[in-house]
RNA sequence: GCUCAGAUGGUGGAACUGGUAGACACGCAGGACUUAAAAUCCUGUGCCCUUUAAAGGCGUGCGGGUUCGAUUCCCGCUCUGAGUACCA
């Protein structure tokens, strides 16, 4: 029979569901292999192209470790929570989970036709109650816990109240918000409960206080940081506003330092570390206060550079400094009150575009210089962040060129610091080198002595000490919306408590609108009845999109369990994820907050791995790739039914309209199907080139708007998902972002036609011979079992799709019908083309390809005794020489000479050298 | 501005630690088979000069350098893409 690959694949796609072949359980006899893939979060409109690009590098990954002899865990599952079906369900009234249900359906059938080696019985879906259960309950446990910076680790917050009780606040070294009390013993024993509730708060590792939020009007929510872009929502572009809330936080600041460190002990790509490693945004350094003139006030600054402190001319605040109105002087109060109008009229788009503008107000008042009593003029000015340290900066405008350029403006003094600093007229100088001048008592030190006598004489004094700086904040955990889990917390005396955890799961209640209610809060005030007993209203957030998926690769260990979000036993064997594929978007979200978790359940005991990804790939995203038809124009600028090809557009006035990229094939347009395409080009004619209509190309996102989203059910429908799942992989490497563009598939269904008549007659009747296999057929499929095994090692799955197609056509050229050869071929193919693979292997006589191993590569079969290869003689000089591969650098040397028939000379000229590669002489140096 | 990644035929891309650049595939041109089409197979295909061939010259974004030898390493530049945004 002809290659039926549509008969085929459902045939194996029935048997893989039917026997449960990748179903697996921990077994202590294997040695375990993880692979994972980002959940998708199930989107109304389906898979499209891009999408299973990791999906099947990842299979292929799994795959082949099985036949490597792994135990193989390949699960998949959706991040089922989210914000576009309750955007839905606001439309429609439709509810989420009813949309999501549905999705999940298409989503499920897309991926089962691709034939993707997944464990089913581990699906898990976060919209899930048995699932968000244990969200909930690791969100307890994060409530009743508290990070101890003695010990680096989070600790049951009962270990804090022992504290408290016994030494009071002393001694206790905690991550924790900036305004905790001082408390002795006996001040600890005197509070009431509820004042020990809201200290406590203070510590716990999610915790409630008031923030400045991101609050997006529009979809009647707060977003997270990286949800903003430029002041607009990232989903859907609305317009985002800082406003103060009551917020659920995780304080994720805590693990900063571990988090960073983490990064030097994973193998990731290196731009994704680079951007945790900014996100975190480590800064060593120093705070030093500064007292006010004649004031109580002290202003803390926060400087990488204390050994620029003699060289500070003014200080600076943020315009939004709490103590700004206070600060300043009655004649001045007018200026400094027009510059902070000014200020909050620029957008944050034109603070951007406006870095280079010098702007700022004096207050009036003086601070003084610790280090030498100087007195300082401090300002107000916008390029000091509110946000970041203390929202106020010294100015050294000697070392640091903003600084320079601001007292340049203003005509505040440069002082030079260090003997080195050259050009001060032109710019500022940061260098480090050299010794200090006009800088007191740390004159004539160098830059690491200055540091560190700094750092004590400052601390001695209790006017500041060295500090570290993060410019992580923690992360805000609370969202107004209603599809997502409910936070398991109810309110007593405007405090929040903890329900119990025999009471998870904490269902998401029904509601009748999805919007907000009148009073502006959250979707879950509408519930019926949202209280705890009788008296306690339940918290109304619900929990962020990341929440669900923080922590998902564990309970696919061992997803039905109802008493732990995984056995022990599960989790001691599959321990941490070995190979993690997804996009390069989840950079600073999903795979920061995964790592804190995982860092937290570490702490806690429940999970072995300080970090849960050991190695990690970002496949590229698909872009989309546009076809465009040329209308012509006629003179009063009306499109008329004319269209031209795109190589004659230059020779009319035309204008350019997407046309849908399924009715172009190799970017000729198919006239009769552009006719049928919409009613309005039903008479359309074509000014063709070539006897063809060719289409013009752009890449561009892929959107249903440009008609150029390729959806994998046509593809499959046509050639099978197993040319689709070769030929994802022979665009190109799977990191790079590329354009989709079908115009290569037909190549690649060629080969596995080509692949099928291997095995077959003239009369397509299947027919192997067990006779022995000749050297040739030998050579090129160990050369083959080679170069894949090395081609998956390094992710490299383009290039063995290449190198199939040349074993393949070179086993046809020698009419190789070597059931062992074949077989080999067979097993080597399968991750790649699993469902042909199987087949094959089933009419070769074998059951399960899932049983099989990964053939042995044997390079005896790769020497030959004679081959000739060039040589170059001072890198210019060709010559052809046939000779054995096993001579040494001498016998080599020895054979070359002798042919020339010169003795130590080559070309009249004495050898110098003869530089081999491989083993090979490749060229001889005279 | 800063950080990172990249630039190779008409196209996607290969060349893994410097060693015959352009594998493999698409497209294109020509041919075989066929009433025809599909399918299949064969040949050619980096550019230039040349009727053709032989032979030659030029070729991995641009300009230099190291080397017997550079797509690969070094220095400077141009362009493209991604991330980031006054972080003190």
């Amino acid at each position: 029979m002809d290659y039926q690959f549509k008969a085929i694949e459902q045939k194996w796609q029935r048997y893989w569901a039917e026997n449960k072949t990748f179903k697996v359980e921990p077994n202590a006899a294997l040695p375990k292999y993880y692979v994972l893939d980002m959940f998708p979060y199930p989107s109304g409109a389906g898979l499209h192209v891009g999408h299973p690009l990791g999906y099947i590098a990842s299979d292929i990954f799994a795959r082949y470790k099985r036949l490597k002899g792994f135990n193989v865990l390949h699960p998949m599952g959706y991040d089922s929570f989210g914000l576009p079906a309750e955007q839905y369900a606001i439309q429609t009234g439709q509810h989420p989970a009813v949309t999501t249900e549905a999705n999940i359906a298409t989503y499920r059938r897309q991926l089962d036709q691709i034939g993707f080696s997944f464990d089913w019985s581990k699906e898990v879906r976060t919209s899930d109650p048995n699932y968000y259960k244990w969200t909930q309950w690791i969100f307890m446990k994060l409530f009743n816990s508290w990070y101890n910076k003695e010990t680096d680790s989070a600790e049951s917050i009962q270990t804090l109240i022992d504290k408290l009780n016994n030494t009071g606040t002393a001694g206790i070294q905690a991550a924790s918000d900036e305004d905790t009390r001082t408390l002795l013993p006996s001040d600890w024993a005197i509070l009431s409960e509820e004042e020990r509730q809201k200290e406590l708060l203070k510590y716990r590792l999610t915790y409630l206080r008031e923030s400045t939020v991101n609050w997006c009007p529009a979809l009647g929510t707060v977003l997270a940081n990286d949800e903003v872009k430029d002041g607009f929502s990232e989903r859907g572009g609305h317009p985002v506003e800082q406003k103060k809330m009551m917020q659920w936080s995780m304080r994720i600041a805590a693990y900063a330092d571990r988090l960073l460190q983490g990064l030097n002990t994973i193998d990731w790509p290196e731009p994704v570390k680079e951007m945790q490693r900014n996100w975190i945004g480590k800064s060593v350094g120093a705070s030093v206060r500064f007292p006010v003139e004649n004031g109580v006030r002290q202003i803390e600054v926060f400087t990488t550079r204390v050994d620029t402190i003699f060289g500070v001319s003014y200080l600076v605040l943020a315009p939004e400094h709490e103590w700004v109105e206070e600060l300043t002087t009655a004649d001045q109060k007018e200026e400094v009150e027009r510059y902070i109008a000014q200020t909050k009229k620029k957008s944050e788009l034109d603070r951007m575009a406006d870095t280079k503008t010098v702007s700022g107000a004096f207050t009036g008042t003086y601070v003084i210089n610790p280090v030498n009593g100087d007195r300082i003029q401090l300002w107000i000015a916008d390029y000091v962040l509110a946000g970041y340290g203390t929202g106020a900066v010294m100015g050294v405008p000697s070392g640091d060129q903003r600084d320079w350029l601001f007292a340049t403006y203003f005509g505040l003094p440069v002082t030079q610091i260090l003997d080195s600093q050259k050009e001060l007229e032109q710019q500022a100088d940061p260098t480090k080198e050299g010794r200090y001048v006009n800088s007191g008592f740390i004159n004539g030190m160098t830059y690491q002595e200055a540091v560190s006598y700094l750092n004590t004489w400052l601390e001695e004094r209790g006017i500041g000490k060295a500090k570290v700086n993060f410019r992580m904040r923690d992360a805000i955990f609370g969202r107004q919306r209603y599809w997502g889990e409910p936070i398991p917390v109810y309110f007593r005396e405007g405090l929040p408590y903890l329900i119990g955890e025999e009471e998870l799961p904490l269902l998401l209640p029904e509601i009748d609108k999805y919007l907000p209610t009148e009073s502006g809060e959250p979707p879950l005030g509408r519930a019926m009845g949202w209280n705890y007993g009788e008296k306690y209203a339940y918290e109304l957030s619900t929990m962020p999109g990341w929440a669900g998926s923080s922590w998902y690769w564990y309970r696919y260990m061992d997803s039905e369990n109802s008493a732990a979000f995984a056995s022990e036993e599960a989790i001691a064997y599959w321990k941490d994820v070995d190979l993690y594929i997804g996009g390069a978007e989840h950079a600073t979200g999903h795979l920061l907050y995964s790592r804190f978790w995982n860092k937290f359940l570490k702490d806690l005991g429940y999970v072995p791995e300080e970090e849960p990804f050991k190695k990690l790939i970002n496949q590229g995203m698909i872009q989309g790739r546009s076809n465009f038809v040329y209308r012509v124009i006629d003179e009063e600028g009306r499109g008329t039914q004319t269209f031209v090809s795109a190589g004659l557009k230059d020779q009319y006035k035309t204008a350019s309209l997407h046309v849908d990229v399924n009715i172009v094939e190799n970017d000729v347009l198919h006239l009769d199907k552009f006719r049928q395409f919409r009613p309005e080009f039903e008479t359309a004619e074509f000014i063709l080139e070539n006897g063809r209509y060719v289409c013009g190309v752009e890449v561009e996102k892929m959107s249903k708007s440009k008609f150029n989203v390729v959806n994998p059910d046509v593809l499959i429908d046509q050639y099978g998902a197993d040319t689709l799942r070769m030929y994802e992989m022979f665009l190109g490497p799977l990191e790079q972002s590329k354009p989709w563009n079908t115009n290569g598939i037909e190549g690649v269904f060629k080969f596995l036609r080509k692949f099928w008549r291997l095995f077959h007659n003239e009369a397509w009747e299947f027919f192997v011979s067990d006779a022995a296999p000749s050297k040739a057929e030998l050579k090129a499929v160990h050369k083959l079992i080679k170069k894949v095994q090395e081609d998956i090692e390094r992710f490299s799955f383009n290039t063995s799709v290449s190198s199939f197609m040349i074993a393949v056509n070179e086993l046809t050229e020698l009419k190789c019908k070597s059931r062992e050869v074949l077989q080999n071929l067979v097993v080597v193919l399968s991750p790649y083309a699993p469902h042909i693979c199987e087949e094959l292997w089933s009419l070769l006589g074998n059951e399960g390809l899932s049983n099989a191993t990964y053939p042995e590569f044997n390079p005896e079969y790769l020497v030959e005794n004679e081959f000739a290869y060039p040589i170059s003689i001072n890198g210019k000089m060709k010559m052809n020489l046939s000779m054995a591969l096993d001579l040494d650098e001498k016998s080599v040397q020895e054979y070359v000479l002798a042919n020339h028939q010169v003795q130590g000379y080559l070309e009249g000229k004495p050898v110098k050298k003869v530089i081999y590669v491989k083993g090979k002489i490749v060229n001889i140096v005279i």
